[in-house]
Formats: C-alpha cells, sequence, structure tokens
DNA sequence: GTCTATAGGTCGATAGAC
DNA sequence: GTCTATCGACCTATAGAC
C-alpha cells in the first residue's frame, strides 16, 4: 500500500476504487450530483477517464457504490453514540439533536448526498442502491433503539411504529434545516418534534 | 382560443408555454426529471425543440416554471382544507392525514416533484426557483394556522416554530411513505409526530 | 483515444395572424 | 406588408462506452 498522491503505483482495483470514490465525494460535494461523471471524477483523481470506467464498469456501478459507501459513513457517524437511557422523548430529542448536529457540520455533504439519492430512485439501474440504503438507515435505528430498551429493561408496544417516526422526523429535521438554515429555532423545533404538539403553550 | 389538439395554430406564448409546461410533467411523471429535455418536452408536445427554447428562452427558464407551476398546485390542493377547530395536536394530526393522503394519491408525481427540487438545489440558475418553493410551503402553512388560531381564539406562544415543525414533520412523513409504502402504519406513525413520543406505550 | 449519442443553443427561412 | 410563432438544420460541448 502506498501513500504517494501524484504517482500511479499499479493500485489494485479495490484501492482503486476507494481513491475514485474519494474523488467522486469532492466532485459531488463541490459540483454537484449532477456533475458527476468519468470525466470529472477521472480528472479529480489525476487519472485517465478511462480507468474510472475500468474499474467499476459503468457510471451507474460508480454511482451505487458511491452512494452506498456515503450513505452507510454518514449513518455511522450520526448514530454512533447510544439514545441515553432516559424517557423515550429525552432519548428521541438527543437523537435528533445530534443527527442535526451531523447535518450541520457537513451541510453541504449531506445536502449533496440528499440529491444524489433523489437521482438514484428515479433510475432503473440505481432504484435498488437507494432502497438498500433507507433499508440501512431503518436498521441502524432499530439498534440503537433495541439497545434503549434493554438499558431501561423495557418493550415497546409498536417498535416499527417508533422506528419510522423517529425516521420521518430526522429526516424531516433535516430538509427543514437545510432549507431555512434557521439556527435559533433549532432546540424548539426539535422539541416539538419529539415531545408532541401538545406541549406547545397556546395563550388565550 | 382553439382547443384542437395536433393542428398548431399558431398559439400565443402565453397558451404555448401552459402547453409545453403540461408536455414537461408528463416526461418528468413517466420518465423522471433526469429525463427532462428540450427535446424530451418538445417530442412529448409535438413540436419542434427549437420551439420549447423559444417560449422560455432556457432550460433553466422552462424548469423553474415547471417546478414554480407545480408545487403551487400541489400546496394549494394539499392545504385547501383548513384546520379543525381542536385541540392543535388533533389539527395538525388531521393536517399530516390530509397532506399524507394527497401524496398517496399521486405518488409518483410527487416523488418526481421532489426529485426536480433537489436537482434544482444544486443549480446555480435555479437555486431561487427552490427557495420560493419553500417559502411559499411555509407561509401556506402559516395562513391555516392563522385560522385556526383565530377560529380557537388563542395565539401561539412562538408561531413560528410551530410552523417549522410542521413543515418537517409533513416532510419527513412523505418522506418516510415513499421510500417504504407502508399503509399499515400511517396512522400510527402520524399518532406519534403530532402526539409525541412522550405517547408511546412502553412496557415492562 | 475514438466513436457515437444526446443535449443546449442558434441561424435562416417560412407560414400563419393582423 | 409586418410581426410573431414555428420549423428544420446545424454547431458545439459533453458524456458513456469500447
Amino acid at each position: 500500500m502506498k501513500e504517494e498522491a501524484q504517482s500511479r503505483p499499479y493500485l489494485g482495483v479495490t484501492e482503486r476504487r476507494r481513491q475514485l470514490l474519494d474523488a467522486a465525494v469532492e466532485v459531488m460535494v463541490e459540483e454537484g450530483a449532477g456533475a458527476l461523471s468519468l470525466r470529472s471524477v477521472a480528472q479529480r483523481a489525476g487519472v485517465a477517464h478511462r480507468l474510472v470506467n475500468y474499474a467499476f464498469g459503468s457510471k451507474a456501478a460508480l454511482v451505487a457504490a458511491l452512494l452506498d459507501r456515503e450513505s452507510e459513513r454518514l449513518a455511522a457517524r450520526v448514530w454512533a453514540e447510544p439514545l441515553p437511557a432516559e424517557t423515550l422523548e429525552v432519548a428521541v430529542a438527543a437523537a435528533l439533536g445530534s443527527f442535526l448536529a451531523e447535518v450541520r457540520s457537513d451541510p453541504r455533504r449531506f445536502e449533496r448526498l440528499a440529491e444524489l439519492t433523489a437521482l438514484a430512485r428515479a433510475s432503473d439501474a440505481l432504484v435498488d442502491a437507494a432502497r438498500a440504503e433507507s433499508a440501512a438507515y431503518r436498521l441502524m435505528i432499530a439498534e440503537r433503539l433495541e439497545l434503549w430498551c434493554a438499558q431501561r429493561g423495557v418493550r415497546l408496544a409498536s417498535l416499527q411504529v417508533v422506528i419510522s417516526a423517529i425516521h420521518a422526523a430526522a429526516d424531516g429535521l433535516a430538509e427543514w434545516w437545510l432549507t431555512t438554515r434557521d439556527d435559533a429555532q433549532v432546540e424548539e423545533v426539535i422539541g416539538v418534534l419529539a415531545g408532541g404538539f401538545g406541549g406547545v403553550r397556546v395563550m388565550q
């Protein structure tokens, strides 16, 4: 395994793929998912565009690999810390908070990944990759939730529903923040999503 | 104003734009937002691709017009009925319910529109159109909420936060349902989003 | 590196509308 | 006749595949 940047020491396919995916991420973050092409990725990596096709077989395969790796990475970072062993409401609020913190730490990357996912969903060749992504997402939520249950020594009457609700809340929260970038309201919005609209102060 | 379909009776620009936008919607729904091109739209409408460019000035202008018209139409239908004058929690649950009903009535169209919005957000030429769309969305929520307040004779301590939370919940709900198509859980997930995670049944 | 397909944009000419 | 909508052809850039 060599680390030199500019030389081209006949990397193995695996390494080469890794390097090209890194380049693809850079292109995507800086110029948008629409700018992804064999050529733009190759240029970024400093190789002949032919090589990208060789390494992945097709553009669709490149995008599928990119989607897979990036969504997994993101999910791993986002849900890395277990839910605090408090009430479900508090635990969910904490999870939403750390999720949004992750989004805010690199909004561009998250936004572009969402764009790529939307792209993939509309493509016959990539729709499976998109499905796999969201399935993995739900699985990761499920694991955290089961851990929380174990810590508290309880069971949830409808685990699947809670997973779905967390999924929806997290996704909507990210979408809301990305479109408004309203930092001032973050805490309160999370509070309403986790605690429900019944707790909102209403004045006569 | 002629109504014949196949002849080309020299439509005015306004009519022509309308017709072309209809064709663009068909292309988008059937083949995805990525398939939108001057040529695909023109072919669908049965005119020379040159004409699309002529009518809109550029592809970006076409997409902006499409985004504008479609998102406005959708929002108008979704938030047509006022919130029921009950507690906020019940009102929000009802709103989420009718919102999702709308999504479920034509999932493809909603999905494609979301795709187009994601596309637009990554494009310098279209980012303003995307912003305008979400601003209009929030405005429509605000109007319904103010009506609800007036009906109940109350005020909300933090109107903006509630708007944001509804925005996030609705968006996340749609996203969740579109990826899972899980009809069986819809009611319960809406219940959790509107009522909060504090109300979820936890068993020892 | 080359081939081919596609896409956005433009030019000149034509044909309907007034 | 003039104006505008319309068309077919063409140019150039780009992108995927081999």
